[in-house]
DNA sequence: GTTAGTATCGAAAACGGTTTCGTGTTAATA
DNA sequence: TATTAACACGAAACCGTTTTCGATACTAAC
C-alpha cells in the first residue's frame, strides 16, 4: 500500500521548503519558472492531490452539503436528490445524505452528526414525525450556529430560512378544475393524515375549485388513507358507501390503488371515472390505464435548493452582507394520460 | 451568527491549557475531578462538540464512506443504498453519494474528488460505460493508494477486492425452472445489451434450466431491449413474429411492458402466458396482474457491502494484517404473485 | 531532610495544507 | 559606490484536535 504523497514529501525530495511547493503548485509568480516546472512535473509524476481534509480545516469550508430527507426509496425525493446532486457536483460540491426514516430522532441525530464541521450547509425536507410534533428546535440551533439551511417541499412557516416549494394549492386547484370541466360532479380526494402541510395545501386547492364551481365540499368524499396499513379494504369500503366519478390523489400509490379497486368493480376508466395523482413516477407511466399526474419537477426543485444553498454559502465566504431569505416556488404541471378525458 | 466554540475558547475562558480541556472532556484521569467537572459543565453549557474535520485530520479517518452508483432513480440501487446507509449510520459513519449517470467519465471524476481524504473507503457498482469499455484503471489506482473498495452487483473479475453479488445464475435457473414446471415450452428472455455481467449471468441460468429440461435454446426467444428507446413497438414486433408462453425479464420494467403488450393482444395472464421479472419494486406490486418477481434483497446487499468495507477500514486502523478479499453472495428469492400459475 | 513517587497540568509536536511576512541575493539606479 | 527595488525563496503562524513528554508541587517513606 503506497502512502499518499504530501507537500512535505515533495519538499524533502526536491530540497525546497513546503511553502515553495505549495506556491509552485498554485502557479504563484513568487516562484521562478524553473522551480515551478520542476515541482509541477514531480507532483504530476507522483500524482499529487491536495488533502481535502487539510484544506477544509484551513479555510473552514468543506465543499460538502448535507441532505436530510425522510425516505430515499421514494420517487419524488429521489428526483429532488438527483437535482441537488447534479447542481452541487457542477459547483464542485459533494453531497452527504442522511435518511430520517420519517422519525424525529433520526433527523436530530443526523443533523448533529453533520453539523460539526462536516458540511457547509443543509438541504432538507421535514420528517413526518417532526411535522406532527412541530418541534424544530434542532433546526433553529443549526441556523443559530450560522449553518445555512434550505428547506424543500415539507417546510414550516415557523422557520426563517430559504425554502423551495411547489405551488401545491394552485396546481391542486387546476387539477380539480380539470376534472370539473370533464363534467365530474362527485370528485373524491384521496389524502394522507393532515399534518403534512403539502397535503393540506392540496386539499385547499381542491376545495377552492369546488367552491368556484358552486359545489359544496362533501366530507364524505375525502378519503384519509393511513400509511402502512390495509389500504385496499379501506378503499373498497369507501367505494361501497360513496358515489364517486373522479379521484384526485395526493400521491401516486393511492391513485393506482383506487384505480385498481374501481376496475375490479367494473367501472370504465376514464368513461365512468377519472383519476389524477400527484407524482410522475414509474407507476403512473406503466399502469393500465396510464395515470394522468401532477409532475412535481423534482430535479428542478433539487437544483433550485442547491443553488440557494451554495449561493448563500459562497456569499458568506466573500464576507458580503447576508441577503434576506427567499422562498422559491416551483410550478408543477399536469401530464395528461389515459386516466382522464382529454 | 454565533461562532462555533472550540477547545481554545474553553481554555481561555477557564484559564487552563487546551490540552487540559481536551483531556477533561475525555474524562482522562490525568485531570482532577474538580477541573473535570468545571470543564465538562462549561462545555455542556455552551454545547461544545469537537470539530469533525480537525479530528479527521488528526487521526486520518473521516468516518465517511463514499458510494458511487450508476443511478439513484432506480429501485434496486435505492434499496441497496438504504442498506448501506443503515449499517453505516449504526457504526457512526456518514455516507457521501455520487452518481455516475452510467458514464465512465463521471465515475472517474467523482472517485478522484472523493479519494483525497474525504472518505475512508468506497462502495460502488460499475457504470454501464465502464463495463462496456472494461477500463478499470481508476479503480486499480484507488486500491493502490490503499483505499478499501467494495464492489456490489455490477462487479468485474479483473479486480481483486471485496464484492457482494446476487446468485444471479442460480436464481435465473430457478425462475426458469418454475416456468418450465408450469408447463411452459416457449419461454422468452427479455434482457439488456450483454455487457452487463448480471444480464449475462441471468441468461446463463435461463439456458441451463432449458438444457436440463432438454429444450434447445432458441435465439429467437431472446429479446434484447435497448435502454431509452421506443421499446413498446419493439416488443410488439417481437410478439408478432414469435410464439411465446412465458417471459423471464432481467428487470421489472421490461416485464411490465411485455405484460402490457400481451394484454393488448388479448392474451390471458397467467392462463396463456406467465411473467417473471427481476427487482421487487413498486411496479410489480401495483401492476395488474401483480408481477411474480425475483427479489434481490437490496437492503441486505447494502448492509453486507457496508459491513465488509467498515470491517476492513477498522482492521486497517488496528494495524492488523489484511485479510484476504471476500465475495459475499446474497441469495435472491422468488415472490409469487398473479403473473404466474402457483 | 533527602528521596521517591504521585497527582495535576502545560508545552509542543503532529495531521497537511495556506498565507503572511521576512530575508538574502541580484540587478538596476542615483 | 551606495541605495533600492525586484526576485526567489523560507520560516512560521494558523485551522482544531490529540497525545506525548515533561514540569511542578505535594505526599509519603527512609
Amino acid at each position: 500500500m503506497k502512502q499518499k504523497i504530501t507537500l512535505k514529501h515533495i519538499a524533502r525530495e526536491l530540497e525546497v521548503s513546503i511553502s515553495t511547493v505549495s506556491k509552485a503548485l498554485k502557479n504563484s509568480d513568487e516562484i521562478s519558472e524553473d522551480t515551478k516546472e520542476k515541482i509541477q512535473a514531480f507532483a504530476k509524476l507522483y500524482n499529487y492531490k491536495p488533502n481535502n481534509i487539510a484544506v477544509s480545516l484551513k479555510n473552514k469550508r468543506t465543499k460538502n452539503i448535507g441532505v436530510v430527507i425522510p425516505d430515499i426509496v421514494h420517487h419524488f425525493f429521489t428526483t429532488v436528490f438527483r437535482g441537488i446532486e447534479k447542481y452541487a457536483n457542477e459547483q464542485g460540491y459533494n453531497v452527504i445524505i442522511c435518511v430520517s426514516d420519517e422519525t424525529f430522532d433520526k433527523e436530530v441525530i443526523n443533523m448533529e452528526m453533520l453539523n460539526n464541521g462536516s458540511i457547509d450547509g443543509f438541504i432538507m425536507s421535514l420528517s413526518a414525525e417532526t411535522q406532527q410534533k412541530n418541534d424544530i428546535t434542532h433546526l433553529k440551533q443549526v441556523l443559530d450556529q450560522g449553518t445555512p439551511l434550505v428547506l424543500f417541499d415539507r417546510v414550516t412557516d415557523d422557520l426563517d430560512c430559504d425554502k423551495v416549494i411547489l405551488n401545491d394549492e394552485e396546481i391542486a386547484f387546476e387539477a380539480t378544475k380539470k376534472l370539473l370541466k370533464e363534467g365530474r360532479k362527485r370528485i373524491a380526494l384521496a389524502t394522507t393524515e393532515s399534518y403534512f402541510n403539502v397535503s393540506e395545501k392540496r386539499a385547499e386547492g381542491y376545495k377552492r375549485a369546488l367552491n368556484e364551481y358552486g359545489i359544496e365540499v362533501d366530507n364524505d368524499l375525502v378519503l384519509v388513507i393511513p400509511y402502512d396499513d390495509i389500504q385496499e379494504s379501506m378503499i373498497d369500503a369507501f367505494f361501497d358507501t360513496t358515489d364517486v366519478d373522479a379521484v384526485l390523489s395526493v400521491n401516486e400509490i393511492f391513485a393506482i390503488q383506487c384505480m385498481g379497486v374501481a376496475k375490479k368493480r367494473g367501472m370504465k376508466i376514464p368513461k365512468d371515472i377519472s383519476f389524477i395523482g400527484f407524482t410522475d413516477g414509474l407507476l403512473s407511466r406503466y399502469s393500465n390505464p396510464t395515470l394522468t399526474v401532477v409532475a412535481q419537477h423534482g430535479i428542478q426543485m433539487g437544483e433550485m435548493a442547491a443553488k440557494l444553498l451554495i449561493d448563500r454559502v459562497e456569499r458568506e465566504d466573500e464576507g458580503e452582507e447576508e441577503e434576506s431569505f427567499k422562498t422559491e416556488i416551483v410550478k408543477a404541471s399536469i401530464i395528461n394520460r389515459e386516466s382522464t378525458l382529454n
